[in-house]
DNA sequence: TACCATGATTCCAG
DNA sequence: CTGGAATCATGGTA
């Protein structure tokens, strides 16, 4: 009986009321059984509105005492089970939301991109993909590779700083809300879970930030990779010397025009071009040489005649006792070592049907 | 401006 | 992965 007075004390004081007012639970009950409850609420209300006539140190010292009475971890306990059995749990249903795809969507791309994940490991991996994308090797080192380097890195500068800020910015506001939810959880039952429901709630607000930021940043990527596509577009001419030097090699080895790698890196250091536009070139050169070999008949005699102009040149230089002058003498030696590949006898014995029969250009 | 030349890209087969 | 073939897109020129 002495548990439930001080109990409903504790009720009445966090209802407002002074102590005083209602102290004997028997004198309450007797009230109420008099039939007098309008009475009493009307007494708690007059006590309700005298409160702001109360001085700050007496509001206090009631809230203090009521912080310190026995009973008030119990009834906060209480109370925030009667908080999670109903208004915490009807939200707790749409609370374990799967992680949203397009978050995830856009976390790949970012992977993928480079942007996100490890520096080195990330960036070149982008790098070495547009590289490849754009047939060349990621050590071609050309101004495009470079510029598209440079800006995809300042890209993943700004995103991992603004990334950083969103990070710092959501811990520090989910301190501050933790903080302040367990400071008035002294004055207000507030369960454990629920700050917890509330950390959660925070980080989805932010999170959703973060998507905004995912989102421009996969924007951004998109646009420097197009562009980077449409200047890789533009085409330029070799230059005559570096068409020269092909030329010069496609002709001498009319028999097996096939560079073996070595070959395309000697001629690509020549022509200051990459190993890949080597063998676009000669990729080129072969079908459209095949398809009009009449048209290249000129050109083949002309550097037919500079090869051997070359080779006489060096051969003169050399001594009478060295092996007698052949077409591909004047070349490094990469390029007269290659193997006599099935291409290449494939390739000789259609070309001679073509030259044989022209007119059968379907072959 | 039309036309051809040419480097690059794409698709496919081996 | 490489090369053939078709095609695209641009450069150069008459």
């Amino acid at each position: 009986m002495e548990e439930q007075a001080r109990i409903m004390s504790g009720l009445i004081g966090l209802a407002g009321l002074s102590q005083g007012d209602v102290v004997d639970p028997d004198a309450v009950r007797k009230q109420h059984s008099l039939g007098q409850p309008q009475q009493d609420i009307g007494d708690i209300l007059q006590q309700i509105m005298a409160i702001t006539d109360e001085s700050l140190d007496e509001a206090q010292a009631r809230k203090h005492a009521l912080n310190c009475h026995r009973m008030k971890p119990a009834l906060f306990s209480v109370l925030c089970e009667i908080k999670e059995k109903t208004v915490l749990s009807i939200r707790g249903i749409q609370e374990e939301d799967p992680p949203d795809p397009q978050i995830m969507r856009l976390d790949n791309m970012l992977l993928a991109e480079g942007v996100s994940g490890p520096e080195k490991g990330g960036a070149s991996a982008a790098a070495a993909a547009v590289a490849a994308a754009a047939g060349g090797s990621p050590s071609d080192g050309s101004i495009e590779h470079s510029d598209y380097r440079a800006k995809l890195a300042q890209i993943r500068q700004i995103y991992h700083a603004e990334l950083e800020k969103y990070e710092q910015a959501c811990s520090e506001f989910t301190n501050h809300v933790m903080n302040l939810l367990r400071e008035q959880s002294r004055t207000r039952p507030i369960s454990p879970k629920e700050i917890e429901r509330m950390v959660g709630i925070i980080h989805r607000k932010f999170s959703s930030i973060q998507m905004q930021l995912k989102q421009s940043t996969c924007e951004a990527v998109m646009i420097l990779r197009s562009r980077f596509l449409d200047a890789r577009r533009k085409r330029r001419n070799f230059n005559k010397q570096a068409t020269e030097v092909l030329n010069q090699y496609f002709y001498s080895h009319l028999a097996n025009p096939y560079p073996s790698e070595e070959a395309k890196e000697e001629l690509a250091k020549k022509c200051a071009i990459t190993v890949s536009q080597v063998s676009n070139w000669f990729g080129n050169k072969r079908i459209r040489y095949k398809k009009n070999i009449g048209k290249f008949q000129e050109e083949a005699n002309l550097y037919a005649m500079k090869t051997a102009v070359d080779a006489a040149s060096v051969s003169s230089q050399a001594s009478q006792a060295n092996s007698p002058a052949t077409p591909n003498s004047a070349l490094p030696k990469a390029y007269t070592s290659i193997p006599f590949t099935p291409q290449g006898l494939y390739w000789e014995v259609r070309s001679t049907f073509k030259v044989l029969f022209p007119m059968l250009s379907v072959v």
